[in-house]
RNA sequence: GGGCACUUAGCUCAGCCGGUAGAGCAUCUGACUUUUAAUCAGAGGGUCACAGGUUCGAAUCCUGUAGUGCCCA
């Protein structure tokens, strides 16, 4: 036995001794259900007011992992999916077999205990042991009790450690769970119908970005993983199925990863008959707002060094208009692509190729100009046609389109428009998208003759929006980085 | 895609101008017993991310690779 073991498998070792030793006293060390009768959190809050130092008569059945061991296994304390609690273990009150099954219990184990509720002198909630049972035997060590895990990469990695030893994750995920749930029943109580759309496109439409590519065997055909459900829930709105529908699902676009974009991530949208635009705007507040009351009580949110706040109406700005206050130029005077051009070479800083639309040119300037300095909630309305391929030309001007993006903390989290419903502008805007496609753009997107077979059925003026979901998740929950709303981030194997 | 930084025990981290590895937690043995980062005494535990190079000698200096993080595009 000359062969070198490393410490983990000498922990590991030791707990599968101790897992034989169960078995030589007669114990299943993974047993198969455990009937409990109370949680932490629901015990600290109906024995809130018992005094320090007092016993009561109340047994209770209680199961959690084991967190911690003091006093050689007198104390433990014992995490549910609640919260924690401690479990006092006494030898002159239980049996042998009890103290046996202690003395073999490690940080990690499950265990089912039930005992009498007391406080201690030190004022601390603790379940007297009667009986203790192993509820599954762990047999690998956790990370240190003090300072948890503060390896960034292992947290998104092995996220089950994270979870048990990381609040702030739970809570995080957690309330990601809370979100979704609630604009769910807020769109289905404001009569919208949820449905599915494929996942798998054989057009990659929607949205501008580039597309996974996967393939489907029995048809012998690469397929697209969506970048958006846009184009078939707009089928369903020609369709008649409903007059307002939404979908909550993922996205998945083929770009670079960052603290805000993971290769899949969650979206929802939603398309409502006879609203335009502004309809939207609204739903996207009142979407926002009712999450702020019913799942984080305030509508002042911290994020960062800064608060947000959510409480409407929010701010309202043409992009022109936001442009304009940025940099003093008016780019709706110019005519051209080149006068455009020349204007924000003069500005500075602009990152353009020269080859730019007028609309490109807008959105540029835009990003570079104002985007750094929306912190607080603001829509920002009536986008350049040319960056706007599904959107109706705005009723003005007809540059522009019936669009808004809603930004956040510099952030777009939520994009919108009256929905082009001309068959034939549709068709042109796709042929333009063909041609920028030709011209070397990756993002821009194909042509989808059956949506316009669709349209030209006739689609009702329809307002469409979609939101971010793990962006404004992450804005609620003051999270740095978009892995850390995702419970599985996209990590890059190791090996 | 570019720049910078990080990677040492299961976990959290030291390790200086190059001399062959340290602490706390966890684990094991014992003591103690109403603790809560329990305490006390002792013990075991390392491919210093990986691959090269320089050197008598590399965790340490150099090059490359990988993963991750931050910033930029």
């Amino acid at each position: 036995m000359t062969e070198k073991v490393s410490t983990e498998n000498q922990l590991r070792d030791v707990r599968l001794q101790k897992i034989e030793k169960f078995k030589e006293m007669g114990i299943n060390p993974y047993p198969y259900k455990y009937k409990r009768t109370g949680i932490a959190t629901d015990l600290h809050e109906k024995y809130k007011d018992l005094k320090d130092d007092t016993e009561t008569t109340d047994v209770v059945r209680i199961a959690g992992r084991v967190m911690a061991i003091r006093n050689s296994g007198m104390f433990i304390d014992l995490l549910d999916e609640s919260g924690r609690i401690q479990v006092f273990t006494h030898k002159n009150g239980v049996s042998e077999e009890i103290i046996a099954i202690a003395k073999l219990l490690d940080i990690g184990d499950w265990i089912g205990i039930e005992g009498i509720v007391r406080r201690t002198k030190r004022g601390e909630l603790t379940i007297n042991t009667q009986n203790m049972e192993l509820l599954c035997k762990s047999l690998l060590p956790l990370p240190e009790k003090y300072h948890g895990l503060t390896d960034i990469e292992k947290r998104y990695r092995q996220r089950y450690i994270d979870l048990i030893v990381t609040p702030e994750s739970r809570d995080r995920l957690r309330t990601r769970s809370r979100v979704i749930s609630d604009i769910r029943h807020y769109l289905a109580n404001q009569g919208f119908l949820e449905v599915e759309t494929p996942m798998l496109h054989v057009i990659p439409g929607g949205a501008t970005a580039k597309p996974f590519v996967t393939h489907h065997k029995a048809y012998g055909m690469d397929m697209y993983l969506r970048v958006a459900p846009e184009l078939h829930l707009k089928r369903l709105i020609i369709g008649g199925l409903s007059d307002k529908v939404f979908e909550i699902n993922r996205c998945f676009r083929n770009e670079g990863v960052s603290p805000r974009h993971n290769p899949e991530f969650t979206m929802v949208e939603m398309y409502q008959a006879f609203a335009d635009f502004e309809d939207m705007m609204d739903l996207t507040e009142n979407i926002v707002i009712h999450i702020c009351e019913k799942v984080l009580g305030t509508y002042e949110v911290p994020y960062g060094d800064t608060i947000i706040n959510f409480k409407g109406p929010w701010q309202r700005k043409s992009m022109l208009t936001l442009v304009k206050e940025a940099t003093g130029v008016d780019f709706d005077t110019f005519k051209t692509a080149e006068e455009a051009l020349a204007a924000a070479k003069e500005i500075g800083k602009i990152p353009l190729t020269g080859k730019e639309s007028w609309g490109h040119v807008v959105e540029a300037v835009f990003a570079e100009k104002v985007e750094p300095n929306l912190m607080q909630p603001t829509h920002v309305t009536e986008l350049p046609l040319d960056i706007s391929p599904l959107a109706k030309v705005h009723r003005d001007n007809p540059r522009l389109t019936e669009r808004f993006e809603t930004f956040v903390n510099t952030w777009e989290i939520a994009n919108a428009f009256s929905e082009l419903n001309d068959p034939i502008d549709q068709h042109q805007r796709f042929e333009g998208q063909v041609a920028q496609r030709e011209a070397g753009d990756e993002e821009a997107q194909h042509m989808d003759k059956d949506f316009i077979n669709a349209l030209e059925h006739g689609m009702p003026p329809t307002g469409g929006l979609g939101i971010g979901i793990d962006r404004l998740i992450m804005l609620l929950t003051n999270a740095t980085s978009i892995r850390d709303v995702i419970a599985f981030p996209t990590m890059k194997p190791k090996d």
